[in-house]
DNA sequence: TTCGTTGCAAACATTTTGCAGTTTC
DNA sequence: GAAACTGCAAAATGTTTGCAACGAA
């Protein structure tokens, strides 16, 4: 199946590129659906499906049960609001390189990437807590 | 609403303590199904929900849409295999202190714990590829 | 007796898929 | 014109929930 150009496609693309919120997919159909009234969810499923597969995209996590995308590429940990379900680029925070090697010489694994995350409770979602 | 014991969730806590394959909840389900034939997959959900709210097993990472435990709760890293699912631990690579502390700082989240997940092919699955 | 726990089935939410029409090349 | 792409709706999948029966304290 030879890859044709698709301007919705690229769209999507565009999108996750544009933004920091690290989106599901429900977010990316929103965003364009003003610019393509006739876009259907199944279609943004299906790209992002297929972007992520050609390694343009990447899945970063799953917070409630929707499976969230990033378009940067560059290998960085991610705080994980346990709350609201808010994603935050962390940057600074590299993996010594023999974690990689030593994953694969331990199991075996031949590592495609890595994820490194942080679970918490941002702050507004702390202070609407105490509030309670 | 006070805890009362229940020995089916005790035999859930069990069966996630006696194994190292970060099991989901269908899996715990079939595992008990056998010795307790008029367990439901319900209550498997129920008290893993519970038990991970209490803190006695942790929920590891989502693959393929299925959320998967572990009652081991010193931090260590997995090994996910995005071929046939498999989920290895991976001992001695941690990470240094000052992460969590930057994350904190750099983010204003307060981080409850974290994640490190290696995502690639096993063996067997690599294998398996090259023949077809 | 109280109220947490469970089985069961229905409800839910997210994601996938089949098909007919459309677009790219 | 062939094959990829899409909208739409239905289906599939994983998970949650309401309720009546059950069980622990």
């Amino acid at each position: 199946m030879t890859k044709r150009y698709s301007k919705k496609r690229e769209s999507i693309l565009e999108c996750l590129r544009g933004t920091k919120v690290h989106p599901d997919a429900q977010w990316v159909y929103e965003q364009l659906k003003p610019t393509y009234p006739d876009l259907s969810l199944g279609t943004v499923y299906r790209n992002l499906g297929e972007l992520c597969r050609e390694g343009r995209i990447v899945s970063v996590a799953t917070v409630s049960d929707r499976e969230r995308f990033d378009a940067c590429l560059q290998p960085h940990a991610h705080a994980i609001c346990a709350g609201c379900g808010k994603i935050l680029d962390v940057e600074e925070l590299d993996l010594p390189d023999e974690f990689v090697e030593r994953v694969q010489s331990k199991t075996g694994f031949s590592v495609s990437y890595s994820r490194l995350q942080f679970v918490g409770f941002c702050e507004e979602c702390r202070k609407k807590r105490s509030e309670n």
